[in-house]
DNA sequence: ATCTTAAGTTAATGTCGTTAACATATGAGA
DNA sequence: TCTCATATGTTAACGACATTAACTTAAGAT
């Protein structure tokens, strides 16, 4: 009555898993987690959890799940905050990315390693698209109003976008912004690639 | 009369590690190895290699200084290819990058890990500014003799334009750029980037 | 020649991922 | 209600690994 969902003994293993995981690497920091490590905080032996996972490989896998939702939360906020088909629109989405970077460190990292198995690999592609499709939207929708012109170049313009915000997301991520200009500033960068990408006067 | 500097009884024991470590990565194509494969490869003992590295970490970050070394290789040869202050020139550097960053990939992904040493991690730092010099003074003469408007903004325009090589180069090296556009060319998206965010016209 | 010490060796430790062997609770059907 | 297959959990054990300890050897300085 307590659960929808309440299989055996302990209850919801595998979900329990993944938030505890999620919960471990959100604590230090890092996804440099261990089996046991979980294990110790759901209350079960490590061997148990390989009755839901695979491997370890899996159960990361499962949390980097969480991690798309957790960016796509972000995102839908970012979207919701201005009005379709402009710049502003467009420049929340890529706030939106560069904060998830930052605010999920750890997650963000674990979002980007590579990783084994093929079939999940292709399964994080779709999700990743499915993200990437937000933007491009976005952006077609910008063009077809303010550029028409340049409407069929939408798909190009959007992955070189998220091209642009990867770099600087992955680079602040790593320190390495302030080691080349002391002063730079993420967000006011990923503006000025925007508006040079949409080649809008600035 | 062999070895120009040859110690004591191995000879040269932590070059030929740091070098059977690069071999090893490249030859597997992945930098997760292990300290007794590159003991077994230069035919010592694993323990041996802790007399010359404080840790593994030790060791990869060694290698890493190789991988640096590698991409200052591609830099300089792209650098002597084309005139200095031409965007041609330009284009050679950030050409150079994506080629490095398919080329070698296990290296690439190296250099960009998270590692652990906080000194170790300034070293590093100052090697990737050492080669991020490269490409801001190539803007910077570029602008001064095309846009001397701009030149106050070169610095800017380097980070900016580092990071979004860098995210092309990430995003390829993840086989993420054909799954969000299937004729995606990482060299293509680049040369946009340079002359949107050059803000020369195409 | 001797002695210090750098540079190597083998043994041992603790952690980790993972599998094996065993135990138990659950829900389906007799 | 009893029974049984199976899902889920447990402890024990293994092999790989990073790392340290204790011991050995060779090189160069005195």
């Amino acid at each position: 009555m307590n659960q929808s969902v309440a299989p055996y003994h302990h209850g919801d293993l595998r979900n329990c898993a993944i938030t505890a995981a999620a919960e471990l690497i959100e604590s230090i920091g890092s996804y440099d987690i261990t089996i046991a490590q979980v294990a110790k905080r759901v209350g079960v032996s490590s061997p148990a959890l390989y009755r839901h996972f695979k491997d370890k490989d899996a159960l990361l896998t499962a949390v980097r799940e969480l991690a798309h939702i957790g960016i796509m939360e972000y995102t839908t906020d970012a979207q919701d905050s201005e009005a379709p088909g402009t710049l502003a629109h467009i420049d929340a989405l890529g706030s939106a990315y560069l904060r998830f970077a930052m605010d999920k460190k750890a997650f963000f990292g674990l979002m980007w390693e590579n990783h084994g198995d093929a079939e999940e690999r292709r399964a994080e592609a779709r999700a990743k698209r499915t993200g990437f499709q937000v933007l491009h939207e976005a952006i077609e929708l910008y063009l077809r109003q303010q550029r028409p012109e340049s409407t069929e170049m939408s798909l190009q313009t959007a992955t070189l976008l998220w091209s642009a915000a990867h770099g600087i997301a992955t680079l602040q991520h790593n320190r390495l912004l302030d080691t080349f200009d002391q002063d730079a500033d993420a967000e006011a960068m990923l503006r000025t690639a925007t508006r040079a990408i949409l080649k809008v006067d600035v």
